[in-house]
DNA sequence: CGTGTTTGACCCGCGC
DNA sequence: GCGCGGGTCAAACACG
């Protein structure tokens, strides 16, 4: 057993809100006194009276120093997480080369602007620096809004769109968006109620982390074992979530393959690498397959198969590629799958599957291993029969009767499994950045045998 | 054909 | 009651 740490920041930013581009941040200001409305409506109703204009004005400009104040703190906030990126960020590329785009995650949080919570009230204001020139009045967020009105209000020349969320049918959240009176730049969103579902991107933070909370299971049910099946059924979402997740899974697979195959010098041989990683009381576990041909036959099946399953198709790959001489084996991209598995007390747990990039895997000829003729044979001839369905479902009956012939083959050395430990921690810096902290713990070097492998 | 947007009609509270 | 302005409905429409 190897004992080390190293910080592995992945830098996932989990749920942010990129997809295209000018996706804008956010700001919430908070007053809770009632006060004027987004549009400044209240403040255009000058009175004759001489007071009433003045405070009026000084009533409009504090407004305009509040935005502008919320603003800055967050630029300055964002500005800190962006440095804070970049030096992490630095460190893992020092380790395995690999292009950034900084300039655009910069340039994108630039665009933001503060994000702060309504004390109350439930009304939730947000600022948004754009386009002057955007007409379309298009906030993206974390939610669906299906758009149900438009009206031109007195005093603004910009008009005010009127969406409902639409992501749960009963959701009763609104929002508004219209462009700021003081500032062209400006686009005011205005949001309304809350929500009764989880948005898109928080799905897979609330099943990592709230849903995951003792408490919060306990709050809503007090059975232990309503709370187990409630976390199987949460783990099997997030499994299913992160496997859909493109960007989870390149960014994972980079910087777990980086760092393990920095932090331990992976052997030639060994076929299997298991990592593993407690997320609060959520166990993750990577398997990492170096080998290729297997990845799209497990990532791309579905449904997702058990990972017992892939370390049984394991085993007869690399029986597979025994068979062949001098073999090798260059692996290109990195892939992800995710699963779920239930151990033997019962414990349903999430598992994450790496393919590893880049690997290259030579096969001397002392690694060949006299075998039966008969049962090489029957091997051969069936793999070159269906080479593509080798691991196709529908031959899983002929899949298990060739396997039972397995064992036959002598192993000189068995195949390993290197199992890693992490420790996870997800931050969460401000409404929708997040990104997650891997800390190595230490790695294990295991046989495959049958207590390593739970059934 | 289902889905989301546009846009004028409509509704409703408020001040006069 | 009436007008005004903000908010919503829904029929027509655009889009894949
Ligand atoms: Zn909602």
């Amino acid at each position: 057993m190897v004992a080390a740490s190293h910080a592995l920041d992945l830098n996932l930013n989990l749920f942010h809100i990129s997809t295209d581009d000018d996706t804008p941040v956010v700001e919430v200001q908070s007053d809770s006194d009632n006060e004027d409305d987004y549009d400044n409506g209240s403040f255009e109703k000058e009175a004759d009276v001489h007071t009433v204009g003045n405070l009026s004005s000084v009533s409009k400009e504090n407004k305009k120093l509040k935005e502008i104040l919320a603003m800055v703190r967050e630029n300055y906030n964002s500005l800190q997480t962006q440095v804070k990126k970049i030096m992490q960020d630095k460190e893992v590329s020092e380790l395995s080369p690999k292009k950034r785009k900084f300039d655009e995650t910069v340039q994108q949080s630039l665009w933001k602007t503060a994000n702060e919570e309504l004390p109350k009230s439930g009304i939730q204001r947000v600022y948004v620096q754009t386009d002057p020139s955007d007409k379309s009045l298009i906030v993206k967020d974390e939610y669906q809004w299906r758009k149900y009105g438009q009206k031109v209000t007195r005093d603004n020349p910009s008009p005010r769109a009127y969406y409902k969320c639409s992501l749960a049918p009963s959701c009763p959240v609104k929002k508004k968006v219209q462009r700021s009176l003081d500032d062209v730049g400006i686009v005011v969103v205005t949001y309304e109620g809350e929500h009764n579902h989880r948005s898109t991107k928080e799905e897979a933070a609330y099943a990592l982390t709230n849903k995951y909370d003792i408490s919060t299971s306990e709050r809503m049910f007090n059975s232990p074992k309503a709370r187990t099946t409630l976390n199987e059924v949460l783990v099997e979402q997030m499994a299913e979530y992160l496997s859909k997740d493109s960007n989870f899974t390149e960014k994972l697979a980079a910087a777990i393959c980086s760092k393990t195959l920095q932090a331990c010098s992976i052997s030639a041989d060994s076929s299997i690498c298991v990592t593993m990683a407690t997320f609060k009381d959520v166990s993750l576990q990577f398997v990492s397959v170096q080998l290729d041909g297997l990845r799209g036959s497990i990532i791309h099946r579905d449904p997702l198969p058990s990972v017992d399953l892939v370390v049984s198709e394991l085993c007869a790959e690399e029986i597979h590629l025994k068979s062949l001489d001098d073999q090798k084996i260059v692996t290109q991209g990195s892939s992800v799958f995710a699963t779920s598995r239930r151990f033997l007390n019962g414990i349903k747990e999430l598992v994450i599957g790496i393919v590893m990039p880049s690997l290259i895997i030579e096969r001397g000829s002392e690694n060949k291993e006299p075998s039966e003729e008969d049962d090489m044979d029957y091997l051969d001839d069936y793999l070159s029969r269906n080479p593509e369905s080798y691991f196709m479902d529908n031959k899983e009956g002929e899949f298990k009767k060739i396997k039972s012939k397995l064992p036959r083959i002598p192993y000189k050395e068995p195949p390993v499994i290197i199992e890693y430990k992490f420790e996870v921690a997800r931050y969460v810096i401000s409404k929708g950045e997040h990104y997650v902290n891997m800390m190595y713990k230490h790695h294990n070097e295991l046989l495959r045998t049958k207590e390593n492998v739970v059934e």
